[in-house]
DNA sequence: CTGTTAGCGCATTCAC
DNA sequence: GTGAATGCGCTAACAG
């Protein structure tokens, strides 16, 4: 392993001195094209790369992060996301960062406008972005495109935006998941209901959506001789063997089947909320599919940081979380740290 | 969010040189209790935390890592472990780190002494130790100890022992958690089998026999009327419906499965292998379960690095990792960066 | 026992 | 357009 070069030792190879070389790196200007040329040269030929503990120690920024996401009411998928926020402040805290946590109702488009228009006076130095509402989330993004603000997306990301990056996870497969494990769970007689509450103003329809396509698309291609019904309400028939919640409110369904004392219906749902999780405890539901909602946040924080420091392009630009099958049995190795 | 003291600002406060400061912030003896107890009172009251940045800057040390676990064929388990060591080398490259890797033959005691043996006189500054045999594993641990070398386990941790951290999953929940899939996913009057093919040399029967604990305990507890079979060969009798695998051997067992053209029998086995790969995508394997081998590695080597910079003392000194369920459908988001 | 000092590698003035 | 000089917060060696 040969040791990393500096850009003193770069800059005497060069034969030119630190700030020249320090200008090239940083494609400051002001570097006429003969030096440039020579000290990309050995800076490729060594292949130099900043050392990323000095750099900061040298650059002694602050910043202000703003997270605008639905009101995250504690145990929610959102207050995880928050958590995974927080301990990346927590990891880069030799760097002052302020976290602005901006949330709106997620049942309440005006709530989101009210909030988002706010949002370029924070004078954020990146945002991270929950979205929801269409409008809304491409009127922000305009907003920040034109402020030369960057940003990213968790959980949802928007077609036609310029985000860093964006952290979701492949909806259709998680869709797709759940249709497979119930499938396979439920015997091959009984139906299959496929439940989508409302979350109150009819909004993160979004995800639900999609999952509900893949979910669909799985019956159609590999199982088409089961039964399977949409509905809001009919989950309790007598050939009922298997019920599919689409969004996190899982623990609603299961609590009212566990009511009727209808145990040999099987509940898979999404998200690992805290009330999901005592129904996983309680065995009223049987597996939940989750996408990591700390690390997004986790990850959200670092990518951004990077960029602001290095001016770090993103690895990819759109990153597909693990879907992550949780039963009773492995749901305790969970809450490791990230 | 107040920001972050500096030294020099403690040394103000306490009426000392920042040497002084130094000194009681790293214990590093030499002063006098007055000194010190003044020191700490404002170190406290601040809530200082040393900027790990600049420290790292400053120490410009060098270490030595040796890592030592069985043979790691090209996309083994250990393969995929030593992955998440190099990837977390990358991260810290601030750091000139050099990686001495010591292989040693899972099947054999003497190659594992011999290799063993030889690790004291490495000047290791830590070790990464793959245990798989008890005496030698004693006798490394010992002979580290008492040098004072800090060691992690991963995979397995052995008893009586003194690692700085260990990474490992919980077996018997793995066990019971494949149980409980093949349990629900098998038709109810259909057997299951457990198989557990040797590895040659009858090693890494450890997490095997763990394992299996797990396992024969769940059908105890929750499933007594499902017929539950051991066998190395009897796999392939008329009444099975599910077979499981206790070690990363599964495309073995799957690949003959599926050339006898028993498509009525659901394989689960373990490890994200890339022959186990291989199976999952081809229908072959029906789930595997994973101890992410990538951040076991990953970890070891910024828990040892971080005792060694800065000798913080790892939070949990057991780590359990999560267990990972992973069918055709979630299969494609687990290679992301960690 | 304690204060002072010289770097660590890099970013950024400020002269030339 | 370029080099020299200063400082970031911290460590460790060196005086006293």
């Amino acid at each position: 392993m040969a040791k990393q070069a500096t850009i003193t030792e770069i800059a005497r190879k060069a034969g030119v001195s630190i700030g020249t070389v320090d200008r090239v790196l940083h494609h400051r200007g002001g570097v006429s094209s003969e030096s440039r040329r020579r000290v990309q040269a050995i800076l490729d030929e060594v292949g130099y790369k900043i050392h990323l503990h000095t750099s900061a120690v040298a650059l002694r920024k602050q910043f202000r992060l703003v997270v605008t996401i639905p009101e995250p009411g504690p145990g929610t998928y959102w207050d995880k996301l928050l958590d995974g926020v927080r301990k990346a402040v927590e990891e880069y805290s030799d760097i002052p960062i302020t976290l602005l946590l901006l949330p709106y109702d997620q049942g309440d488009p005006a709530s989101c406008r009210e909030v988002f228009v706010g949002i370029p006076e924070t004078e954020a130095d990146a945002v991270i972005i929950g979205p929801t509402f269409d409008a809304e989330t491409h009127a922000l993004c305009a907003a920040l495109d034109a402020a030369g603000t960057p940003y990213v997306f968790v959980d949802t990301a928007f077609p036609d935006t310029r985000p860093l990056s964006s952290f979701t996870a492949d909806q259709p497969a998680g869709g797709a998941l759940v249709a497979k494990l119930l499938h396979h769970i439920v015997p091959p007689g009984k139906s299959i209901v496929e439940v989508h509450p409302s979350l109150g103003g009819g909004a993160k329809a979004q995800n639900a959506v999609q999952r509900r396509r893949g979910f669909l698309r799985y019956f159609a291609d590999c199982a088409p001789e089961r039964k399977v019904l949409e509905s809001e309400r009919d989950y309790l028939g007598a050939d009922v063997g298997g019920v599919c919640v689409l969004n996190s409110r899982g623990s609603r369904i299961a609590d009212a089947i566990l009511r009727e004392g209808r145990t040999d219906i099987k509940v898979v749902a999404f998200d690992l909320t805290d009330e999901n999780l005592r129904c996983l405890r309680e065995g009223s539901i049987f597996a939940l599919v989750c996408q990591r909602p700390e690390r997004q946040g986790f990850l959200s924080v670092t990518t951004l940081l990077e960029y602001l420091l290095y001016h770090h392009a993103t690895l990819q630009q759109h990153v597909l979380m693990p879907l992550d099958i949780v039963l009773k049995e492995n749901l305790d190795y969970y809450f490791q740290k990230l």
